[in-house]
DNA sequence: TTGTAGGCGTTATCAA
DNA sequence: TTGATAACGCCTACAA
C-alpha cells in the first residue's frame, strides 16, 4: 500500500506537504506542488479512508435510511441509492443503508432520510447529527424533492391542452406535505383555465384506483381525463378504462407521477411527471456533504438559519395513454 | 465519545484485556470478562470502525458492483441490498455501492457483484480481493443464487397437477446458467410426466410476450398454461390473453418467476416463484466475510478448494393466474 | 513556506 | 492470563 510516506519521500519533501498538497494547496509553491503530484502519480498513491477519518475524528460514514416496511420497498430507491451513492463515493464517503430499526447502532456522519412520515419525526428530531431529507415536510428539515406542484401543473394543464373536457384528480389518501403539493398544483392550474376541480383519494393502491373507475364509469363521459399523483393509481386507471371497454387515450386520457419503472410496466406505457431520481440521489448527498463539513453546534441550533430546499423539476413524459402522444 | 481506554479505566484493567474480550475473549478469565462487560455496558462502549480498520490493515468496506445500466436497475436490488446491509451493519462493516465504471476508485476488503453477464467476467477476473456473485455460473466463481432448476420444477409440476394440458414455456434469450437451470427444471418435470414439452424464448419484455400470445394465440387450446422464466414475461402472457378473451385462470393459467414486486402489480395477481431476495443478500454478506477472514494467497489459488455455492429453495406462491389459488 | 512531534482508537507482539 | 509498547496512515499544532 502505497502512503504519504511513500509519495514524500518518492517527492523529496515531509509527508506534511503532501498532505497540504492535498488538503490546502494554496498554503504551498507550485514548484514542489508540482513534484507531489507527479510523485503521486507515479505511484499511483490513494489516501487511506480510515486512517482519514481516524485523525479527523469522524467516521465518514452516511447512513441512509429507509423508513419503510421492507417487503413494501419501492423500486426508486435502487435509483436514489445510485444517486447517492456516486457522489459520496466521488469523495471518499461510505454507506450504511439501515431501517428505523437498526439505525442507531453505530455512528456516524450524518443522515439521509427517505421515506418520512408525519410519525416519524419524533424519532428523527433526536438524531445529533446533519440530516437531509428525502421529500418535502412540514417539520423545517432540510430537503431534496422534485417540484410536486409544478409536476401535476405540468401534467393537468397539458390535459386541458390536449382538450380533455372532464378532469379528475386521483390523490393518495395521506396527510402529507408532496400529496398537498400535487393536490395545489392540480386545483391552481384547473381554477386559473375556469374549469371545476373534483378530486378523490385511494391508498396507494392500484387496486383502489381500478375499483373506483369501475364503480364510477357511468359518471364519466367521454373525453375524460384522469391525472393521477402516482403511478400506481395510474396503472389502476388504465385497468378499470380497459375492463369497462374504455378507448384511451381517445376517450379517456390518463397521466401518472413517477416515472419509475411502473410507467414502463403498464401497456399502454403511461403519460407521466417524471422525477430524476438518480439527479435527486446525488444532490441529497451533496447538501448532507456540506452541512457536515460546515457543522457547528451554533449553526445548528440557530433558529434563523437558511433552510435548504431544493426542488428538481420533474418532465412530462408523454406516452400513449393521453392523446399527443404522437407529438412526442 | 467512549474508547476502549474509559472502559479500561472503568474496569480497573488495561485497554489490551478490553481489546481481548472483545476480539479473542477465551483469552481472558471469566472474573475479568465480567467487569470488562459491565463497564462496556454502563458507558455503552461502542468500538471505532475506523480505528479498527486502520491497526488491522483493512478497509472494512465491502463493494456492492452492480453491472446493469443505470436506468434498468430492476427493483430487486432495493430488496437484496437491505439483506446484504442488514449484516454488513452488524458486523462493522460498510458498504458502497458501485458501477463497473466506478468500481476501481478506492480500496475494500471484498466484492459483492450482481447482475454479471458472460462478458464481464474478463474484468471481473482482474479483481484482487475476495468475491461472491449472485447468481449461478460458469465461471467458477462462489455464488448465491435461489435454486433455480427446482423453481420450474415447482411451477411446472403445479401446472400439471392442476390439471393443464398444454403447458408451454416462455424462456429468456440469454445464454446463461440462471436460465438453462429453469429450462432444464421444466424439461425434466415434462419429461418425467410423459408431456411434450414446448419452449419459447424472448428478450426479457412484457411487450414481446404479449405480442406472441396474440399472434399464435389460434394455436393454444383451452387448457393450456404459461410456465415463464420471469414475471415480466408472465405479465405479458397475462396481457396478451386478457386482450384475446381468455379466461384466467381456467382456461389459461401463468405462472411467474422471481416474486419481487411485479407479481403483485399485475392483475389478477400472479402465481410466481418467489425468490428469498432478502435472505439472499444476508447470506451473501456472510459468506463474502467468512471468504475474507479466512482469506490467504494460497488458499485463494488453490484450484482445489471447494466452490461455494449456496442455492435457497424457492417457494411457489400461488395467487389467481392459475386455477387452484381457492386452496392457498 | 516547510518540517517535526504527537495523537486519533485499535490491535499484534512480546515480555512479565 | 495480563500488561506495556509500537504500529497502522493521516492531520493538527507548533516550530523553524
Amino acid at each position: 500500500m502505497v502512503t504519504l510516506n511513500d509519495v514524500a519521500k518518492a517527492a523529496n519533501v515531509s509527508k506534511m506537504t503532501v498532505s497540504r498538497v492535498i488538503n490546502h494547496p494554496e498554503q504551498v509553491t507550485d514548484e514542489l506542488k508540482q513534484l507531489v503530484f507527479k510523485a503521486m502519480d507515479e505511484l499511483d498513491y490513494h489516501p487511506n479512508f480510515a486512517a482519514k477519518a481516524l485523525a479527523a475524528n469522524t467516521t465518514r460514514i452516511i447512513k441512509l435510511v429507509i423508513l419503510e416496511k421492507v417487503d413494501t420497498v419501492e423500486p426508486y430507491y435502487a435509483t436514489l441509492l445510485m444517486g447517492v451513492a456516486q457522489f459520496l463515493n466521488a469523495h471518499q464517503y461510505a454507506l450504511q443503508v439501515v431501517t428505523q430499526k437498526n439505525a442507531n447502532i453505530g455512528d456516524c456522519d450524518g443522515y439521509i432520510i427517505t421515506g418520512a412520515r408525519n410519525n416519524d419525526f419524533d424519532w428523527i428530531q433526536d438524531l445529533d447529527r446533519p440530516i437531509i431529507l428525502y421529500g418535502e415536510n412540514r417539520h423545517n428539515y432540510d430537503f431534496v424533492d422534485s417540484d410536486n406542484k409544478y409536476g401535476t401543473f405540468l401534467s393537468t394543464s397539458a390535459a386541458i391542452n390536449d382538450g380533455y373536457q372532464q378532469i379528475v384528480f386521483l390523490g393518495i389518501e395521506l396527510k402529507e406535505s408532496f400529496e398537498y403539493s400535487r393536490e395545489r398544483g392540480y386545483m391552481d392550474t384547473m381554477q386559473k383555465s375556469g374549469l371545476q376541480p373534483q378530486i378523490v383519494r385511494f391508498g396507494n393502491h392500484s387496486s383502489e384506483a381500478q375499483q373506483y373507475i369501475q364503480d364510477h364509469w357511468s359518471e364519466f363521459k367521454k373525453n375524460t381525463c384522469f391525472v393521477c399523483s402516482s403511478d400506481r393509481l395510474a396503472i389502476g386507471v388504465e385497468r378499470g378504462i380497459q375492463k369497462m371497454g374504455g378507448n384511451i387515450p381517445e376517450d379517456f386520457g390518463i397521466a401518472g407521477f413517477d416515472g419509475v419503472f411502473l410507467d414502463q410496466i403498464a401497456e399502454p406505457k403511461l403519460t407521466t411527471v417524471k422525477q430524476p431520481v438518480m439527479a435527486m440521489g446525488s444532490k441529497i448527498a451533496e447538501l448532507l456533504m456540506q452541512k457536515i463539513n460546515q457543522a457547528s453546534p451554533e449553526a445548528e441550533q440557530n433558529p434563523n438559519r437558511e433552510r435548504m430546499e431544493v426542488m428538481f423539476s420533474p418532465e412530462l413524459i408523454r406516452r400513449n395513454t393521453t392523446r399527443n402522444y404522437h407529438l412526442n
